[in-house]
DNA sequence: CGTGTATTGTACCAATCAGTTCCGAACTGT
DNA sequence: ACAGTTCGGAACTGATTGGTACAATACACG
């Protein structure tokens, strides 16, 4: 027995994630989320409650989408080599980079953003990030060279190639001209050919 | 025939670089240069135009400093072994986050951050890293196991340090408890054992 | 010992920030 | 049709942003 909302919470939340993820966090204004959601002041504050809110859901809607796709490459059964795998996790965020996309990665941003000081987004960029690192070391261990190696040996590797992963996205979103992102598959396939 | 100045411009551009250092420079607001700087807002325009100006010396003042201090580092003749003198850099950049100093390094920050949309201040970053790239070259050529490479290799691996060391800055200064920047000397370690 | 000049500090500015309030409109269940 | 609610939109709040204008101040030079 009441209005029904106009909009549709995943739909916005949908479009909060391209807002925050294009601008960053505190880059992003309310007029500028407001916009890419197509609604207003009252509707926003009503649905979400404040700006912090917001983000969180949408930290959450990034982890459910890029991360878990992420995840889905990294633990592809249909290639067989893990390493395969992780290359073509960075294959993908150096493409995306090279043809025009420079947002970068939401987490990655977030983590070299003053927003980390705020424990409850703090928490939900270290589970996105875990997250990511879990697939790799799943990748690793379906990896001919590095899958029988003990556990520390793979999860030191898995924390090198997350440390890097973070470094391509920070200087892919930096759009400095640095020749680094567009051969970043290569550097990280040097990093996968020893034992 | 003037009243002189009553500080010196050189402190006044460290101070500032701690400010920036500290907080970013977005999230540095102009209270906190004034204060952190302990002058005022007349002074702080009259000696210096605007914030970016300011926030473009904070950048050669960097340059001069901490990039230089890092390609003393990687140059050092007094460590024959190049490995040594980037595992170094490491240990330095990790020991300063694991004894408290979370303010990450500043280009990589910057990197990150929305000031990169400014031609000038990319420049400058652009510089300062390119800077810890030669250094990192540098070192690599006095490595017995990488000095005879030939040229692309080189810069291929110093790619992947320079991608490396920023992704671990990030991850200092963001204060996350993935424990990866405590192990992350190894982890470079692990990077320069192959051949 | 003035006089000119640059620095200093303060008051102020418009713009923008996130967030609140409130009223009219719109829809649901009866 | 009506009562009960909730939504949507605009106007507004107080704080803060970077930057400016100007008057008081303090020094150097003649």
């Amino acid at each position: 027995m009441a209005r029904p909302r106009e909009f549709n919470i995943d739909d916005a939340i949908g479009k909060a994630t391209e807002v925050f993820w294009t601008k960053g966090y505190q880059e992003a204004s309310l007029p500028d989320l407001l916009e890419g959601m197509g609604l207003t002041r009252g509707s926003l504050y009503k649905a979400f409650t404040d700006k912090k809110t917001l983000f969180l859901l949408v930290l959450e809607h990034y982890e459910d989408r890029a991360v878990a796709a992420a995840q889905a490459r990294l633990s592809d059964p249909g290639v067989a080599d893990g390493r395969d795998r992780i290359l073509s996790l960075f294959q993908a965020s150096v493409a995306a980079a090279t043809s025009g996309d420079h947002r970068g990665c939401l987490l990655c941003t977030a983590a070299a953003g003053a927003e980390m000081s705020d424990p409850e987004i703090a928490a939900a960029v270290q589970r996105g990030l875990q997250g990511i690192r879990e697939g790799l070391e799943t990748a690793l261990r379906a990896s001919p060279v590095h899958g029988a190696q003990e556990e520390a040996a793979i999860r030191a590797l898995a924390n090198v190639l997350l440390t890097q992963y973070i470094g391509l996205r920070v200087l892919a979103r930096s759009q400095l001209s640095l020749g680094i992102v567009e051969h970043g598959v290569a550097g990280v396939a040097r990093l996968l050919e020893m034992s």
